[in-house]
DNA sequence: CGTTGACTTAGACAAGGTCTAATGTAGGGT
DNA sequence: ACCCTACATTAGACCTTGTCTAAGTCAACG
């Protein structure tokens, strides 16, 4: 994660607590925050950080493409440190737990020529969705 | 559409005008609206309709399967009634339209057994995103 | 070590959605 | 045909998530 801080002052970046304290709960568990859950977070580690903070610290993140917004559903965005590989992700439709997947082939191919319907295609998200197991047992 | 209030019916619901309204808003294009979208059409064919009762009915329509939410980012959800044909959907990053496409092959197979963690996956959603014609133009 | 422009802050604001308590009504029972 | 009553609808308050603003702060260059 130090490579992370690193890479951003080359591009610019200010090196201030704040951004310090939020890469540092990116690069924490594997498990996609929300922002919000980031936020509460970092307070523990530097009690003044505002929420403001947090959400721009985050939207730079995703612009420079080194973390990956996902929108599960309608509630709140999830953060995805995981940029630099390829993957999908499985939801657990109880409790919105993300975890990451890789499943086999390009499911950019699987779309015929015939259903582009002239679209620039760019990405495609896959997003597997089930129970985890805790939430199972719980049904 | 009569087709929808009849199996409804048949499932318990009481039959009013602000469920009518909603599902031949629903049923008219083919395009995917949003909540308010949906309860600013029917407030046409229906003044006092509330934007409560929009999202109660949209809501049950959801969880009897008569239709689909689809959450393409961190926006408003749109709903597509097109709940009865498997289909995955591709999306214009620019302005944001959503078009029913159909892949081949099942996105379920390609999660191998050793990337599921447990999960009892109930479904998948494929989303294409790239540039419709329109938008490719001025840019 | 001073300067300055980028960064952070608190809190107001906005969009999308949910909840509540009061009121209305579909449709079965008579 | 008409009551009943449980289910449906309403207005509007409220909640959550996220954005914006104006004023204050500070990293890093010189």
């Amino acid at each position: 994660m130090s490579d992370l801080l690193e890479r951003l002052r080359n591009r610019g970046w200010r090196l201030t607590a704040q951004r310090r304290v939020v890469a540092q709960v990116l690069d924490g568990d594997h498990i996609h925050y929300t922002a919000d859950e980031i936020h509460a977070r970092a307070v523990e580690m530097l009690p003044e950080i505002s929420r403001a903070t947090v959400y721009n610290t985050l939207g730079e993140l995703v612009s420079l493409g080194e973390v990956i917004e996902v929108s599960t559903d309608g509630r709140a965005k999830r953060y995805d440190p995981n940029a630099h590989h390829a993957h999908q992700h499985l939801v657990c439709q109880s409790c919105g737990t993300i975890r990451d997947v890789h499943p086999t082939g390009d499911p950019l191919a699987s779309l015929p020529d015939g259903e582009r319907y002239g679209f620039t295609l760019s990405g495609v998200e896959v997003t597997f969705r089930g129970l985890c197991p805790a939430c199972a047992q719980v049904q």
